[in-house]
DNA sequence: CCAGTAATGTTATAATATATCATAACCGGA
DNA sequence: TCCGGTTATGATATATTATAACATTACTGG
């Protein structure tokens, strides 16, 4: 999945070791880059999020830390996904209050996000195109743009052609 | 502000008694034709809601409603949401927690909405060309889409221009 | 090694949201 | 009008998400 090419859902049982090992290198590169320490923890809370290759929710996060680590507690964790956003080696969907890593840490973009309502796959985008027109009406009534979030909720291609297929939704639900 | 007009961020004082008006109306006209009740507590609900005019937490309705009316309970607060947002006479904003009013209860479309960092207005867009250059992007990944969630945060024209124009936030934080 | 900063530990609590069962209000038909 | 079904609200409890505040530890540069 990269910048310029189609962003697509992952197959199923997609092995994603390389996705991690590659999320984990960038992630090391940038904390150097940015003069700030990646730490055991940071990186485990990194490593947790691109091995599920879903949203993940920073209360799951914290129970796996505690299954691994005793004495983990909220801070811990929110600490953590604080200093991986600030540093943009994740996002989070807002819809969803979970987390996923970012695809491409290592250049400035502006996300937009395609969440599969059933198995609950994301794929970020970073399409110019929606950027743009959404910059130009904003423009239009003289906002001065901070962020945006543009996160489409539907059924993604594996979900659409099978009951069975897309793991079961488990925890996280959203509100349409 | 209408649907083909050109949405704009209201002048600070702007009187929007009218604008209650005209929404109370158009929800009782739309709960008539949905077959439903439109009860004392939905109506206060959503007058409560639009004379912000900002968004409004959840939290914040409820305890305004116990300034009225003793005992309400925060499932009065989030059956009566649940129950405007399903007729489509609110919004919630995903990355505020908070809900707004529809402007155009009685149209079906897609919304974006522009928020201003500072003093929380919101304006609603129904912007076809946004939401069909998203639509055509989504689906070029095979994504079924079931809702757009299109919120971009920034700074009003009139929070450009003044310090002390604008109130403050208040209570109201977000994420980025 | 020391002092300063950054990171994490720890405790408590705030803020947001839902499940469940009980009661009341409404509505249509006998 | 009363009855029975349905819709709405009351009430209690609890789940989920997130932060404040202060203590301790770990790292870093001199």
């Amino acid at each position: 999945m990269t910048r310029s090419g189609s962003p697509r859902f992952h197959s199923l049982k997609h092995d994603h070791d390389s996705c991690i090992d590659t999320a984990m290198e960038k992630a090391q590169a940038i904390c150097i880059e940015n003069n700030t320490r990646f730490t055991h923890l940071r990186k485990r809370v990194l490593e947790l999020i691109w091995s599920s290759h879903k949203p993940v929710l920073a209360y799951d996060l914290l129970e796996t830390l505690r299954n691994e680590k005793v004495n983990a507690q909220p801070p811990t964790v929110y600490r953590t996904l604080e200093f991986l956003l600030k540093h943009r080696l994740i996002h989070k969907i807002q819809s969803l209050r979970a987390y996923v890593g970012c695809d491409f840490p290592d250049q400035r973009h502006i996300s937009q996000f395609l969440i599969c309502n059933q198995c609950h796959q994301v794929v970020e985008l970073d399409d110019p195109l929606i950027e743009q027109v959404i910059s130009r009406q904003a423009r239009k009534a003289g906002l001065e743009i901070v962020h945006q979030t543009v996160e489409i909720l539907g059924l993604c291609p594996n979900c659409q052609t099978s009951w069975s297929q897309g793991e079961p939704a488990d925890a996280i639900r959203n509100t349409h």
